[in-house]
DNA sequence: TTAACTGCAAATCCTTTGCAAAGGC
DNA sequence: GCCTTTGCAAAGGATTTGCAGTTAA
């Protein structure tokens, strides 16, 4: 599953002049591994024999490439995921910052609406509910109850 | 208008033991005023009289009460928008970085949905369909043709 | 061979903080 | 008068960049 993902990646590079370097390979590969929504540290502290500029222009690269998606939502520190992912929407923690995926149609229906009403030249669209997970709803009532 | 927020915002603060100052009045008037989605620079270019230190803090306290939205995207620099807007998503611009509202019926269902799928207790949602906005697309256009 | 890439260190950018002075209430 | 707030300057944290050495193709 892993290689699959790979191999398709290959040509796709080289097709762009870029190179397959081990740390692309390993950069992409500790991505799927970790499978959330891994911030550079993340990404960093499961491979810290690559430097954490290559980590760095290299998640750049990707989403510019639209191989990876950015979540810039979390206290200033983005989190990664794959872009080729199945149909889903994003729930985020207020209090830890959690990101967690939960499936749901997709809404296409509002990509032509925005294009009718807007006139851009729609790519793609994304969805955050906002909330307290279940942990963290715990600790508030702790709290309180102090 | 503008007045009319100002007077429903005095005792809110007030309740919460927060001070009307003549910084926080004009903080949130600049916004009023500029309308869109300004940035902590924008709002600091209009009354540069106010330290941006004040302009951040405030801005922070702002959205911790939830009088204003903290819009994440553009490439590390994060917009405001005021809370309480009728119902409306954004579509963002990937070249310029432009925010622009549409409206849309709520999709309250979606947070239902959510609850049940992650226990999470739900606040609110947010929608960005990204995009190139008409004048984007008329420069890609211009450069294709060179 | 050579153009792209890596990795270090320095630079940059945005944001927060410590603290003394100012000022709401 | 008390306690919050302001504003400066310094610190902090995340990300980018310049550049010399390295390497994929």
């Amino acid at each position: 599953m892993q290689k699959e993902q790979m191999t398709k990646l290959i040509p796709f590079l080289k097709e762009r002049g870029l190179r397959i370097t081990p740390q692309r390979t390993l950069i992409l590969q500790t991505i799927l591994t970790l499978k959330g929504h891994p911030t550079v540290e993340d990404i960093h502290r499961q491979i810290p024999q690559i430097s954490i500029a290559t980590i760095y222009n290299n998640i750049k690269l990707f989403v510019s490439l639209r191989i990876l998606k950015e979540l810039p939502y979390g206290n200033g520190l983005s989190k990664y995921e794959l872009a080729n992912q199945p149909n889903h929407y994003h729930i985020l923690c207020e209090s830890c910052g959690d990101i967690f995926d939960f499936n749901y149609p997709t809404l296409t229906q509002i990509e032509h609406v925005a294009r009718k009403l807007t006139q851009y030249q729609i790519f793609s669209h994304q969805m955050e509910v906002y909330g307290l997970c279940p942990t963290c709803q715990n600790e508030t009532k702790v709290k309180e109850g102090d």
